[in-house]
RNA sequence: GCCGGGGUAGCUCAGUGGCAGAGCAACCGCCUUGUAAGCGGUAGGUCGUGGGUUCAAUCCCCACCCUCGGCUCCA
């Protein structure tokens, strides 16, 4: 049905069909349909593309309007802000150059050069900051045009960074960075905010800066050219920016709510234990309290791992030089190795993983397949000389202890070893609370692996098989396999919705080639197991760590180091509490008794701090009556509970993990 | 490793080219307390380490160590 020329008839997402007139654009669309999402509206889906606002829609295009609030129309504020940035440091510092400014998860950043190594401090964020206003408020529009690469080369003739990517997308070996920028070979696109100011770029961008301005920079760090730790290195600075002043208001809030739960502030608070100067970088000591959390955790792990049919193993912290060039961990690993002790007999290294040493043990004597699957199981301490930049806290550690395991199969075991390792570690993970968990399969990279298809093929199917046959949803990471064969990683969530990489299951042929492991089979032949490298906590210091932030130093009552305190209301009641102490105590839990020379509500406070599960407090009635007051963490006070009842309720709360506070 | 910010009492932090400061915690005393900070007092420091400049350095300069935010890396 052909449509009247002065007319154009669009689809919306919900299949209805609008007449406009002709030359209308997404602005027109949106606000004929209402005013509230002609304000909210930042951008158009058209066919499938996403479109500047003001761009005119074809008769018969299938169009969505993206609002300000949504992921993608936030993606679209941020990308804008960004913009609004370069243009603000160019106006401010005189010669600056500006490279690229995408949009990322709450914000946005900008590279830029400043001339004789300049940096940016924090005044200049606050200047920088200002001036930005001062944009927002002109309401400059945001103009996009096409040009070809030659024109486009002119309009950013001193502007080094922008002609680069310029001619990497013209000779067609853009990345997906240089296509955000600049869009295609043949059509560069750019958006003009005033005479002064041009950015390369694809959109799409709100109308207008006015749209803007719930923004804040955050920080300026330096960051490589294009990712490359060779080339120059630049001036980034982080924003985040938001639809509305309430939503930024809510993240800086999110922001200072995590930094209250860091693992570091925590260890400190609480005294679970320290980075002492005196011993280096990235090595900790564990402190009375940490060490009890600890002892729980590698407690708990080691009954799992005895009734899970592991064996134990015990392996030294340092090895010969051969150990590791059989292995080849010396060949690809040298730089993350501590150095070498050079010794009469020899040359030692200090460990940075277990593996090695569990195939030693494997190939000690002859091996039957009916010993397989065997399953060795070690908390290993390694070391790995970590880059001094990189170290933080307990989760990027220089000395670490690994839960680790390693499990010798046949090539038919594989799979369903594969599969009840899935069970057993999600199991073990859901004990510490967490409970969301995404999966993801990393496979071959050619240019950096060993081994032969066909074997590449076999394991990945094996893991994509497990995956599927727990009905889990997992993403796929092509290349990012070790090289000696893929793998599956879990993440978790924590409390506050941050995901954390943990476990890990790979399936590895190198090392049993390597050392020559073999098993004499039915038949009779010799055969090569297969070995599958699983750490459940990765370690159990970055687990630990992890778990504070998860839980807000608020450990399960079954973790928590000290469980439940006793507070007398005054001297007089000091004998019972005695008594409450020792009659807990003696049921197994951690219980400790501050004594009334202060006032009670200052005793609770301190005790609270602590996040003690649960304080109680005893006065005359209880004396009389035998009860306890029940003050629990985060729930509301109790008074005369009989002890059994309160017992009863202790044992049900350790008995099972919490969820979290 | 690279760019930038830091290191002062147990903790959080202020401060100055000329005798080192606060709050909390600790310790002592008074108070004897019924559910998140009672009152008074005492003690506590090689101002990260080593050099240099200076009549004098915690402060200025250099190097190193540790740490924080990023980048790169992460078997």
């Amino acid at each position: 049905m052909p449509s009247n020329s002065s007319v154009i008839k669009v689809r919306l997402p919900d299949e209805s069909v609008r007449e406009l007139p002709a030359g209308s654009t997404g602005i027109d669309l949106a606000q004929s349909i209402g005013k509230r999402l002609a304000q909210a509206a930042v951008a158009t889906v058209v066919n499938g593309v996403e479109t500047d606002l003001g761009v005119a829609l074809a008769d018969g295009a299938q169009v969505s309007i993206v609002t300000a609030d949504s992921d993608a129309g936030r993606h679209v504020l941020r990308h804008s802000t960004a913009h609004v940035l370069a243009q603000a440091v160019v106006q401010l510092f005189e010669g600056a150059k500006f490279s690229i400014g995408p949009a990322i998860e709450d914000g946005f950043y900008y590279d830029f050069e400043l001339p004789n190594n300049k940096t940016f401090s924090d005044a200049d964020l606050v200047a920088i900051t200002e001036r930005m206003q001062q944009i927002v408020a002109a309401d400059q529009p945001f103009v996009r045009s096409e040009m070809s690469a030659d024109d486009a080369l002119k309009v950013f003739s001193d502007q080094p960074y922008k002609c680069e990517i310029i001619q990497r997308v013209t000779k067609g070996d853009a990345d997906s960075v240089d296509a955000l920028e600049a869009g295609s070979a043949d059509a560069v696109s750019v958006y003009r905010n005033s005479d002064s100011f041009v950015d390369l770029c694809r959109g799409p961008h709100v109308p207008s800066t006015s749209r803007l301005g719930h923004f804040a920079l955050m920080k300026v760090a330096g960051a490589y050219w294009r990712g490359n730790e060779k080339g120059p290195m630049l001036q980034r600075i982080y924003g985040t920016a938001w639809e509305s002043k309430s939503a930024l208001a809510e993240h800086l809030h999110r922001l200072e709510e995590a930094e209250k739960r860091d693992h570091r502030r925590l260890a400190v608070e609480m005294d679970l234990l320290s980075f002492p100067q005196e011993l280096g970088g990235g090595l900790a000591v564990w402190h009375p309290k940490g060490g009890i959390v600890r002892k729980l955790m590698e407690d708990y792990s080691r009954e799992r791992h005895q009734n899970g049919g592991y064996k134990f193993v015990f392996t030294p912290h340092l090895a010969n030089s051969h150990l590791f060039e059989t292995s080849g961990h010396l060949q690809f690993y040298k730089d993350g190795m501590y150095p070498p002790m050079e010794m009469d007999n020899g040359t030692y290294y200090p460990k940075p993983m277990n593996c090695p040493m569990h195939c030693l043990i494997y190939r000690d004597r002859q091996r039957s397949y009916r010993e397989l699957p065997l399953r060795l199981f070690e908390l290993g301490t390694v070391y790995r000389y970590e880059r001094a930049g990189t170290l933080h806290g307990l989760l990027r550690i220089r000395g670490f202890t690994q839960d680790d395991s390693h499990i010798f199969c046949t090539e038919e075991q594989m799979a369903d070893e594969i599969a009840s390792l899935l069970d057993f570690v999600l199991s073990v993970l859901r004990r510490f609370g967490f409970s969301d968990f995404d999966f993801k399969l990393s496979t071959r990279n050619p240019d950096k692996s060993v081994g032969s298809d066909e074997i590449w093929q076999k394991s990945t199917d094996a893991l994509r098989e497990a995956l599927n046959r727990h009905g889990l949803q997992f993403t796929v990471a092509p290349g990012d396999a070790a090289f000696y064969g893929p793998k599956i990683d879990i993440d978790v969530r924590d409390a506050i919705g941050r995901k954390w990489q943990l476990s890990t299951i790979q399936c590895d042929f190198n090392l049993p080639e390597r050392f020559g492991l073999e098993y004499i089979a039915t038949d009779n032949s010799r055969k090569r197991p297969i070995m599958l490298h699983r750490a459940l906590f990765g370690s159990i210091e970055r687990f630990f760590g992890v778990l504070l932030e998860h839980y807000g130093g608020a450990f399960p009552t079954w973790l928590a180091p000290v469980q439940v305190r006793v507070l007398a209301v005054a001297s007089a009641h000091e004998e019972y509490a005695a008594k409450v102490v020792q009659q807990l105590v003696e049921d197994g839990y951690r219980v400790d008794q501050l004594v009334a020379d202060e006032q009670l509500g200052k005793r609770i406070r301190a005790s609270k701090l602590e996040r003690i599960p649960y304080v109680l407090v005893v006065g005359d009635d209880d004396v009389a009556n035998s009860t306890v007051g029940v003050n629990p963490r985060g729930g509301d006070v109790r008074r005369d509970v009989p002890m059994n009842e309160f017992l009863q309720q202790l044992s049900a709360d350790v008995g099972e993990t919490r969820s979290v506070a």
